[in-house]
DNA sequence: GCTGGGATAGAACGAACGTTCGATAGCCTG
DNA sequence: CAGGCTATCGAACGTTCGTTCTATCCCAGC
């Protein structure tokens, strides 16, 4: 693998030619349908010639997951960076950011969501790392939140989840034509999640208690 | 097709057998890179012997997917048909129901969410139906709350993605010994959902506005 | 006791897979 | 102009894939 990292530096345009070729075949027909066949028709490069590029089928899905969780952790670090804020507007910002290039990536974001368990140890790790990274963001500006507001019984594991799927599944439903925008997706978001987690700070029963009398799911 | 079915009604034990067997191996490996070897291995019938239960590959995730989705309808059914309740109580029956059935079977959960691409048109709409009934059921739900509770900026499409998004993403990070049991889980995101969606009810600024000053995302 | 069909499996088919080999251009450097 | 390096390809390798052919076994019904 070190041996192709100088040809890489000298030809990357090429090398991104074929990844965003890989991407989008990798969102239609999903890693294990695609076939390295498929790329080579797509790119025009021959089957042989895509070797020189890359080591393996494998490795190509490994660039691409890494590119772009890299590309989306470094925007959002460098958005929080950029200005002290307050929990919820992290929060906010957070979700902007997440829908805001998944939105405009929407085939690698398919890659991301999809064949998030594809990989193998020796790739599934570094990108693990990554994934980790920005969970634990996620999960501190939750944690930030939990303290400033009180919210003594959110259980702020169970609410980052819950914010991901609520994101991470829009490859499934998403129509440009039908839908809202990025933006007023996030804003939908996270009013919707920043007004569920807040609802429950008060702890009063707002609504009729479910139906074996309890109300466990803030609790951590 | 039709010559099978005589036969599935006589051996419905050893088809039973064999998609049990097919659902851990789909859980795993994913539909595209399970082979039928794999499933003669695990399920001690013999390569040619599966294919006296079915006629094809397809037919056997299409098998599983009708059954767990047309199973998971039905209950809702029942339980929806029990008794009049008002929306909110149906939408947390809803919930409720969903994530049982979902955490009581994880590994059809997951090829039920992670393969719902995976089917090619005979097949796919089929399947497509059953979840357009469950789907049109939890959006009229949230249509009677909308108007129950005069919600008029609430985007129901977006409300019932949303939900979706938060309950079918559990297969991807849910573990027993970590987390709450499926009861408390469905109070959590019934919790989270509502008051979410209640919170959007009074139209004040609760929270700041977004960096766009615009709070677009509830409206329809 | 014979027969017919449900149930099963060994062996094979053709196709597609990921990957590699060996060769060949083009180009920069000495 | 010789030599080596980058970039590329046609052809092939060995394997695995989904599926099918054919033969067998078992047992109920005549």
């Amino acid at each position: 693998m070190a041996a192709t990292l100088q040809r890489r530096l000298a030809t990357g345009n090429k090398l991104d030619h074929i990844l965003s070729c890989a991407t989008r075949i990798f969102c239609e027909k999903g890693y294990e349908g695609a076939s390295i066949r498929d790329l080579s028709r797509h790119s025009g490069v021959s089957l042989a010639g895509l070797y020189y590029y890359f080591d393996s089928k494998e490795e190509l899905l490994y660039l691409i997951q890494k590119h772009c969780f890299t590309t989306l952790l470094a925007r959002l670090e460098e958005e929080l960076g950029s200005a002290p804020r307050d929990p919820e507007a992290k929060l906010r910002l957070l979700i902007r950011n997440h829908l805001g290039y998944f939105l405009q990536n929407p085939e690698a974001m398919k890659v991301l969501a999809h064949e998030a368990d594809s990989l193998t140890p020796p790739y599934a790790r570094q990108v693990a790392d990554i994934k980790r990274s920005y969970y634990r963001i996620c999960r501190s500006i939750l944690d930030d939140l939990k303290r400033q507001r009180k919210l003594r019984r959110l259980n702020t594991r169970l609410a980052v989840m819950s914010l991901y799927g609520m994101m991470n599944w829009i490859y499934t439903w998403y129509k440009p034509r039908l839908d809202p925008d990025a933006d007023a997706l996030a804003d939908h978001m996270s009013d919707l999640f920043l007004g569920g987690i807040l609802a429950g700070a008060s702890g009063s029963a707002r609504w009729p208690r479910s139906r074996n009398g309890r109300r466990r799911t803030l609790a951590a």
